[in-house]
DNA sequence: TGTACATCAGTGAACGCGCGTTCACTGATGTAC
DNA sequence: TGTACATCAGTGAACGCGCGTTCACTGATGTAC
């Protein structure tokens, strides 16, 4: 009657499971959500269609997650870990000159993250709206229990422009936002947006011409 | 049985339904649908809740409208007027200097875009996620059938950023990205993203901040 | 001016769906003695 | 080394929900003659 998943060669686990004990369902369960939702976004996440692929109740999942929220959260979570990964795969490499390297960082993380977005556009919509809006957080307050990676990384640029004497100091705090903002939307535009559907030639080259835009607004080079 | 909608100041019906016939049941609808969706977003645009709500059974609907989704995409666009609308409203005074001027329209674009997003969520979220992707158009290709007017002010102040001189010409096309990725990004991260919460003050602040940094990378004036 | 009739705009019941969650339960595990 | 027993990690049936859509229908409207 259970229908057994097929396990994939990305599984961790090797086999179909053959006890009553699943061995590590919580990781299973999260496995099975990366795959579920990197073709069908967000309502790939079911919580009776996670369970069903790993072959386990749908109750079972209780034992390990509070409810649907928290699984998908736990997805989440993993996915902008392996975004992040994925960027600084894409970092360039070192530059003599201090300053055009700081530059060149921050544009790639810029890409990276618009690029990420347009090739695994299901989990970029998890990562996104998949565990509702954060909770409100003051911005320089105590830090916050989990800090997302990507984020982090458009942080340590900044930091470091910087410290290369690119980005006055006192221009520095908030200097997030209009970064964040303009490759975010950029994004949201090129899945959900009126850009959805161009050819991905025009997207990389509308993306460069974007991250170009808001780098030279933030810190003008001529 | 079928309770009658309670009709407020707002309904183009002044009195609930009392024939058979109900006179402009698709403009009840798309009105229904407006209410709604105000305070609860697309979720809010059900077939059931909407005819619910005019007083009128559920296939009522299919008279006017092929499906769900065409009832979706009617409500959107008439919220993509209001900000149209509500975005001229906020269009900055005349200015002596031309070039002055293109630039504070363009600014005040980028900002009436956002703070319509922010003050109005529900309607944001329906404008922009209510009707499924749009149909993938060549950027030069015909003209669509429909042309979003938030968009369609767009690029008439980036028209007249080129008429004022301030813009060449040969940056001209695709300009529209850069800036509409910002914004849009911006309203995505303050209503569903890392801003989420943040005072109304803050969240002003950083707006114009972020759009004072695109039109500084767009047309630089140092 | 009156009437037959086509057309239009609604009704109401039902279908099938899949979801998240709850409940009382049982099989498996591991540890204390 | 063997056994009693607490604890852990699953099962399976059921609940209640609301959704979009279909079907055969009927009441109201308006027009041709």
């Amino acid at each position: 009657m259970a229908s057994r998943a097929t396990t994939t060669s990305t599984d961790r686990q090797a086999s179909p499971r053959d006890h009553y004990h699943h061995g590590d369902l919580r990781t299973a369960l999260v496995a099975a959500g990366l795959e579920l939702s990197r073709t069908s976004g967000p309502a790939g996440l079911g919580l009776r269609e996670v369970t069903r692929r790993v072959g386990v109740s749908p109750t079972a999942a209780y034992r390990h997650f509070a409810d649907r929220d928290a699984l998908v959260r736990a997805v989440s979570h993993e996915i902008q870990e392996r975004m992040a990964r994925r960027m600084r795969r894409a970092a360039p490499p070192r530059s003599s000159d201090d300053r055009e390297e700081a530059i060149g960082a921050l544009r790639a993380v810029g890409l990276g993250y618009i690029r990420f977005a347009l090739s695994e556009p299901g989990w970029f919509g998890v990562a996104f709206f998949g565990g509702g809006p954060p909770a409100p957080e003051p911005i320089d307050g105590d830090g916050p229990a989990w800090v997302p990676p990507p984020y982090a990384m458009l942080v340590a640029a900044l930091d470091q422009l910087v410290v290369a004497g690119v980005l006055p100091a006192e221009q520095r705090p908030g200097a997030e936002w209009p970064c964040f903002s303009t490759v975010h939307g950029f994004a949201s535009l090129a899945l959900y947006g009126p850009l959805h559907g161009q050819p991905r030639s025009v997207l990389d080259r509308l993306a460069r011409r974007a991250v170009d835009t808001i780098v030279e607004g933030l810190v003008p080079t001529d």
